[in-house]
DNA sequence: TCAAAAGTGTTACAAATACACCCATGT
DNA sequence: ACATGGGTGTATTTGTAACACTTTTGA
């Protein structure tokens, strides 16, 4: 490394990085946020998302999955970068910008007794507290992110069960959306795809006749995605 | 501030945030990226995306327009985040994040010696030169949005003249979908959205017949979108 | 036997696509 | 008069939206 190098890069400031975890979950027909007690000051003991602060020698990813199975347990969750918050007064503290990264995680396969022990909540999204900083912004934005990029990419099942109900599929949609929509032209265009796996079994949780159970079939989607499918609900 | 406040955040790493822009022009049909000589070490000299680093007190949208204002002497440029560049590796001198943003500038607008000053270059996007760092894959994830974004949002009118004619904006379209259109489908759709001003004069450079100019309706459009219309091209 | 959710088909309407010819004008 | 790009209309196909009844089964 040479000199000229140091000279510039060295007069340049440098400010702390943290990434913020907005963590989806659905359950009881409602798309849901954990939420946490901030464990530091300022504002130490308020409603936060979860996140830290990204080590030199980490990627900003691999900080988000970092905190994310911390707190879930879980490895292997859908996670996507949200956008970055890089206002200069965001932070009361001391100059931080943060990157939002949104997580869509199965509901029922996290591990409960890791949630309790940080002080976590899950919240109806219709339903939340103030946020510290800027994190009511954040799942603003990440919510508006999932209702566009749901109608086109078929992220919504990272929030179901491997097997579901098209029913359930239904309900789903329909908080993301916020909109009812009507059973049977859901169910024609969801068929209509080819990419669910119908199953033998049935979910008889919610009804005394049952209804067949689906998976989605990665491969076969994989496959129609190469040959420039498109894909829309 | 308390002492557990700084205790907490002293202990963290800080580290370099830098911005860097792919700007994108429109001409003889071609989409076109702005690059330059980079003008630090490592990697003197070679092409890269304009960008600057974050100073403490500036947001990260700031640090972007304020680079290139520099450049192109333009304000008021359509500007957008694309992702933020977070590798640990990414950059081989010190650790340090990008924030991508991705602009749309009217190629004959910019003040063209303030672009030749700063060793700058138009290249066809279909044929650039290799950019220092993960420049190439900006690049690349920038043109992928433009792609996605263009289609049901009016920003490809962005790259155009303030007057432009239907078949200029045919000729954009088909460079971003990299696609031909159908002329009669293009212009029935195109104008049936009634958010384009039809204005008396037309454009002979292209025809002896001419072809008429018309202007984008912001107003309209806003109106539009306040109603839940649903744009697309 | 009945209540409650699962599942099925048809028709009307709107939008996308495919396609062929005339128009205006400078050379 | 002709070559060049600008401009228009229609028929077909495809997809979307609206809508009502039958099936299954546990209580």
């Amino acid at each position: 490394m040479d000199s000229e190098l140091q000279d510039f890069y060295v007069h340049q400031d440098k400010m702390y990085v943290a990434t913020d975890c907005i963590i989806f979950g659905f359950e009881d027909g409602k798309i849901k946020l954990l939420v946490f007690r901030r464990r530091v000051e300022p504002i130490k003991g308020e409603w936060s998302l979860i996140g830290s602060f990204v080590k030199i020698d980490e990627d900003v990813q691999e900080a988000a999955k970092r905190v994310l199975t911390e707190i879930t347990g879980l490895k292997n969750v859908f996670m996507e970068e949200l956008k970055t918050y890089g206002k200069a007064d965001r932070d009361p503290g001391y100059r931080c910008i943060s990157v939002g990264q949104y997580a869509l995680i199965r509901i029922n396969d996290y591990d409960k007794e890791l949630v309790e022990k940080h002080g976590a909540h899950w919240y109806d999204i219709k339903d939340l507290p103030n946020l510290v900083l800027d994190h009511n912004q954040m799942v603003a934005d990440a919510m508006e992110r999932l209702k566009q990029k749901a109608r086109y990419q078929p992220i919504g099942f990272e929030l179901l069960p491997e097997k579901f109900t098209i029913p359930q599929l239904q309900q789903l949609y329909e908080a993301i959306y916020q909109k009812e929509l009507d059973d049977r032209n859901f169910r024609k265009k969801v068929l209509s795809h080819n990419v669910l796996i119908k199953l033998e079994e049935k979910d008889k949780t919610t009804s005394k006749r049952g209804a067949f159970l689906y998976k989605f079939d990665h491969k076969t989607y994989n496959k129609l995605l190469k040959s420039g499918y498109n894909f829309e609900i």
